[in-house]
DNA sequence: CTTGGAATGTCAACAAGGCTGACATAAATT
DNA sequence: AATTTATGTCAGCCTTGTTGACATTCCAAG
């Protein structure tokens, strides 16, 4: 293969054929159910939802975080996004504090309890992506990576970014 | 860990760290929105949603599939899926043909109008995949299928499996 | 200072699309 | 003949998205 064109033209027209690009819709369709398997049997018990694991994580990702910055990052309605922070706060995870300097903020931080619910969740969904990252190598790993922020949109890559940056 | 020394060891320890893990999950999130982006604003036109859009490119896929087959591909319940489905049929974009070997099923095909709506729709998150893939590399993509196949569930890995094969 | 607009968050009502449970029908299997 | 299988349907529930209306708070222009 090295003698025509060479192997980079090969590849580059071979990777990106409609065949393969089905094989990577299909796989991340896949994926995304594992994905969300063991949290979502982790909240069905306690009557909660994808939503509430969003919330639960962004809050424990940024605390003191605004109702107005989640928004941006779970990309939801307002109105929804109440009605999830409502009853996480009637039930005690999450406690929201009217803001100091703008008292028309609130600022929302797990409680215990509700960090107690957050390590239960993640460490339910690390374990699978620690075992899918071990069996794929750290090669695979940053490939994974590369091929997922090049799919996000441009709003949600700039918050994907900083958070990434946002801790060591 | 049979070894304690070497790059191997570093890379080992490095790229299974919590942080990574998170990076990956929120990588998951954020791409995971962009993937339905596109189709879901073709869909929103019609008044359809991701349930539609699941059955179509499904049925696309296998045509002649039963109802029983996509329940186990989809993974929802018969009742969900028959509503869905009964709307693609009163809309004409799908067709449903009694079995000939075994009269009990159903054989679901797209009619003219559904390809054309797949098609619209497999092209928008098509794009988005080339685009991804153009720009993360041949490489990036081996490693983002496997990190994928080894995130699914035993059960979505054989569908997924079953699909690759199925076809050259 | 007052007033009007913008930002922020809450409440109400509705729709999509999951779910369970119960039941009907037709066809295949035993 | 009895049972199992495949499918469809009705009713009702839950989560989670939507829009509309409204309250509170801040800020800036008059």
């Amino acid at each position: 293969m090295a003698e025509n064109a060479g192997p980079a033209a090969s590849e580059t027209l071979l990777f990106l054929t409609d065949d393969q690009i089905r094989k990577g819709i299909e796989a991340m369709f896949f994926a995304y159910r594992g994905f969300t398997a063991d949290p979502d049997r982790i909240l069905a018990v306690q009557g909660y939802g994808r939503a509430h694991h969003r919330a639960i994580h962004f809050i424990n990702r940024s605390p003191g975080t605004t109702v107005n910055n989640l928004l941006a990052i779970l990309g939801v309605t307002k109105q929804s996004l109440n009605r999830v922070l409502r009853t996480l706060i009637e039930d005690g995870l999450v406690r929201s504090e009217v803001g100091t300097r703008d008292r028309r903020e609130r600022h929302l931080y797990l409680t215990d309890a509700g960090a107690a619910l957050e390590h239960e969740l993640s460490t339910a969904q690390r374990d699978r992506m620690r075992a899918a990252f071990r069996q794929a190598g750290p090669e695979a790993v940053a490939g994974f990576r590369r091929v997922l922020e090049a799919m996000m949109d441009g709003d949600m890559r700039r918050h994907y970014m900083r958070f990434r940056e946002s801790d060591p």
